[in-house]
DNA sequence: TTAGGTTAAATGTATGACGTATGACTAATG
DNA sequence: CATTAGTCATACGTCATACATTTAACCTAA
């Protein structure tokens, strides 16, 4: 006896999408390069116009490439980045599916340990841009430049631990809580006096990894109970 | 003096597109709900079909609605889960934005005190339902069932934490780690044999946090190396 | 030389037609 | 009465064509 099998209609938006992100995948196309044009495509894959700019266009929404109008422009392949994750977390909150507090306590658990990781790769070049960095922190106290400014050790930090997945998680946080900081804009010494990371770039610098953990720790467990102390301030005065 | 601002020429379908965004993070249509049909959205915004359907297929692609055909069709909004981000991390790993030791590694750093959390936790149900998950491990030694039996206590430890965000991440590494293993397809003793997760078990339902934490950064510490082998001898045998 | 216009290539939008999928309703049939 | 088959309405999927807009590069004339 015979046994047949379904017939799997697909889109064929989602076909030719997913072709050409196997395409980009395998390294056919390389960060910067071009796609071929709609009308290239519309030649290679026999179907519209409609389904190649659809396949285009959720390409562009899973922030592989980039698409640019006019005389040299199409279908350009972007260097992926963490942004993705980031925006990915960043709905999760908004649909209320995270909280402030876990993603503080998050935090907690990783950031020290990239510290760690931080003082024990540490290069004397980092070592530098790690001061400077720090030194720079109190260049503006408008929103949003300072919260930018005052988590740029973080950034560095996240980026000399080695690990590129850990820098992609610890730079999705540092997003997200930074548009909370900006959208409650406490007055920055109140949630980020000056000098709070001095302790952290001395410890990882000296390439004590034990130290620039437990700095770390002190840090944002003092850091976060002031963040959702501000939350919880801020949702007050709005009920 | 006058200052002109730059007109910001965006496109109408990501106009479209954002609002639509906007209105489901907002609340105003929840998990489940219908957008409205295309017909209407052209009422509503004033444009032509493309623009909607654009529109529409990028939310789709930011798997934020699903899209059904047919005479009950539309655009539902969908219940927002990790798997957008297992997706993006899926594709930096693909693009070889990420490692396999690296995302051992991390899993290292994070796993252990996740299972000291679901440790401190632990309810009778959730006890049970550990061991039922540890005791049916070697139901199936084919692939891919097996991978997804032999994780099924790390799922749920992350589901145990507490913390959406730390369970959102953990999944997503069981996810990547767990499609390299079926793409190996090692024997599946050489890579997890039976019994490892007893200890762990055993620990987390004794509510025993420190000891959990131990055990499970034993255990990914001997899984990782087998698994960071076993890619090597991949590589090897393809090369 | 250079300001300004023209052109060409590519994406963006509009519109109409037809195809396809799917649930709901209805009628025929045993 | 219940099941089956037929019909219909709705909404998404695809195609084709035309025109608008953007942008870089080229050209031209003062």
């Amino acid at each position: 006896m015979h046994i047949f099998k379904p017939i799997k209609q697909i889109r064929a938006s989602s076909e030719v999408g997913q072709q050409l992100k196997n395409a980009i995948l395998d390294g056919e196309y390389k960060a910067g390069d071009k796609l071929p044009s709609e009308r290239e495509l519309i030649e290679l894959f026999q179907v519209s116009r409609t389904v190649v700019r659809e396949a285009i266009k959720s390409l562009e929404a899973g922030g592989l490439v980039e698409i640019r109008q006019g005389a040299t422009g199409g279908a350009f392949v972007k260097h992926l980045t963490f942004e993705r994750l980031s925006d990915a977390c960043q709905d999760l909150f908004l649909m209320g599916k995270l909280s402030l507090p876990e993603l503080c306590q998050a935090r907690m658990l990783i950031e020290p340990q990239v510290a760690r990781m931080a003082a024990k790769n540490c290069t004397p070049e980092q070592a530098k841009a790690l001061q400077e960095a720090n030194s720079h922190e109190s260049d503006s106290l408008a929103y949003p430049e300072t919260v930018i400014l005052r988590s740029q050790v973080h950034y560095l930090l996240a980026e000399m631990s080695g690990n590129r997945f850990l820098e992609a998680i610890v730079k999705s946080l540092l997003v997200l809580l930074s548009n909370q900081t900006t959208k409650f804009q406490p007055p920055t010494d109140e949630i980020h006096p000056l000098g709070l990371h001095d302790v952290i770039v001395e410890a990882v610098i000296a390439k004590d990894g034990a130290k620039a953990e437990a700095e770390m720790f002190a840090h944002l467990e003092d850091f976060n109970q002031r963040l959702i102390e501000i939350e919880r301030k801020y949702m007050d005065k709005r009920a």
